[in-house]
This record gives C-alpha cells, sequence and structure tokens, in this order.
DNA sequence: CGTGCGTGTGAAGAGGTGCTCATATGAGCG
DNA sequence: CGCTCATATGAGCACCTCTTCACACGCACG
C-alpha cells in the first residue's frame, strides 16, 4: 500500500474506526445542506417570524424582516425546496408557514449556544 | 411614518408583534455564524470523526476524513477561533478534541432531520 | 376584459468561502 | 546543531451565494 508522498498516520487504529464510523456521504451533504439554509441572517430572520407569527404572507414578511419583497421570494423559494416551509395559497396571496418543528429545535438549540458563549474571535 | 414607496403590508398588528419578538441582532448573526460552520461537508466530517474518536492529531483526522492536512488545519482554525474545538499540544504533535456537547446536539438533530426526510428537490 | 397588485423568477454583479501551493515555525532526532 | 516532521499560515484563485433589477404571471376588482 504505498506510502504516497507522506502518508502520516499516528494511530492506524483509531483511523480506520472513525472513517468505519463517519455518515455516509449523502448524509453528510444532506446535512451541510440543512446548516446552510441556516446560516443566513435574513433566512433566520424570516424563519425567526414565521415560528412567531404562525402564518404571514411575503410582503408582511418582508416588513417585519426589514427585506425587498424579492429577497425574500427568493428565500421562501429556496425553503419551500428545502421543504421548510410550506404555502398556502388564497387568491393572489401566499401565506407561509414553517414545515415542521425541527427548525424551532435547530434554532433554540443554537440560539442556546450563542448566546451562552459569544463564540467571537479568540486564539 | 408615512407610506414609504410601497409598504405593503396587510396585517400591521401581526408585523409589529413579530418585529418586536426578532431576536436581537448579534443573535442573529451569531446564529448565522454558527451554523455556517456547521454547513461544509468537510468541517462536518471533522466533527463527525471528533465525535467518535474523541481526541485526534491533525494527520490522523486528514486521513480518516480524506482531505488534505492543509485543508484540515484551515478548518480546524476556524472551528478553534469559533470555540467548537479545544487543542492539546504534545511535542510538535496537536490534538483536537470538541469543545462543548452542543455540536453533537445540533449534529445529531441535523441528522434526524435530513434522514427522516430527503429534503432534496421539491416543488 | 383591462388594469393593478401580490408574488415568482432569471440574469448579473458583488462579495464571501474553501481550496491548493508555498512557506514559516518549532519541536524532536540523529 | 542541523535536518526533518507535524502543524500553522498567507496569498491566490475558483466557486458558490445573496442581492438587486427587470419582467412575467395570475387573480381581483372596477
Amino acid at each position: 500500500m504505498s506510502t504516497s508522498s507522506h502518508a502520516r498516520v499516528v494511530d492506524a487504529d483509531r483511523v480506520s474506526a472513525v472513517m468505519a464510523s463517519l455518515p455516509p456521504e449523502t448524509a453528510i451533504e444532506g446535512l451541510a445542506q440543512v446548516f446552510g439554509l441556516l446560516s443566513d441572517p435574513g433566512r433566520l430572520r424570516l424563519m425567526a417570524a414565521l415560528l412567531e407569527g404562525g402564518e404571514m404572507c411575503v410582503c408582511d414578511l418582508a416588513a417585519a424582516c426589514g427585506q425587498s419583497e424579492s429577497a425574500v421570494s427568493h428565500a421562501l423559494r429556496l425553503l419551500r425546496l428545502n421543504r421548510v416551509v410550506k404555502v398556502r395559497r388564497s387568491g393572489r396571496m401566499a401565506y407561509y408557514r414553517l414545515a415542521d418543528s425541527h427548525v424551532r429545535m435547530l434554532f433554540d438549540l443554537g440560539l442556546t449556544h450563542v448566546t451562552h458563549d459569544e463564540a467571537g474571535s479568540h486564539d
């Protein structure tokens, strides 16, 4: 097996064990995608608004979150495609709500972490 | 406060209530930053490895996660600056471990969401 | 039935993010 | 003591993301 250029490994057993225990790549990428959705302040504000407001239309969401209606529409599209929010149409209005409670749990858990420890800059 | 250009609002009361209930901007940005750290497959793999391996050096982490040592070092630096991981130095080795249990909770919660519902593409 | 309003979408540009390559630092080893 | 190994870091570059602008679409209302 060849020492490729420099395959430095200290604890080969642990490396093998860890490699075997890593979640499949699909799970990892799905996770990254979900957390990516939560990594934008604009989307976070929309979700926070929906957590509080229950069900809101695009224009109210935009007003409440201080964003343009276009930006909100784009953001909601992303969230919709990833099943984070659901739409209810009534006439020309579109009312959005959160699809499940996972978002609330992730939101609260993250918020706990953030408020508990500023996690700012440090070395 | 006047009607600015086109301040479309359907339910002004709800908008006000939601605006009042939104977390402060600092919390929102902190949240976004934390989730942003979790939104990269490479970092996610590192964290998964540390969840399993407990404490590992950079080169083993790189081998286990299939990334270059440089990339791992950069990633660990980010995680370190955000207090997600801690270092223990021994000679010229650097052993990393997770700083707290929040990561495990977020990881598992997200994983539940992902494996439960593929959250792929849909309209 | 045409016009206005709420919403959705595409293109394009600015900005951010993560990689690699090259090099620095510092500890151990011969 | 100089050399090498493990890690850290900086610069540069490719990629992705988010925002705005412009316009399309459908429904309601006159």
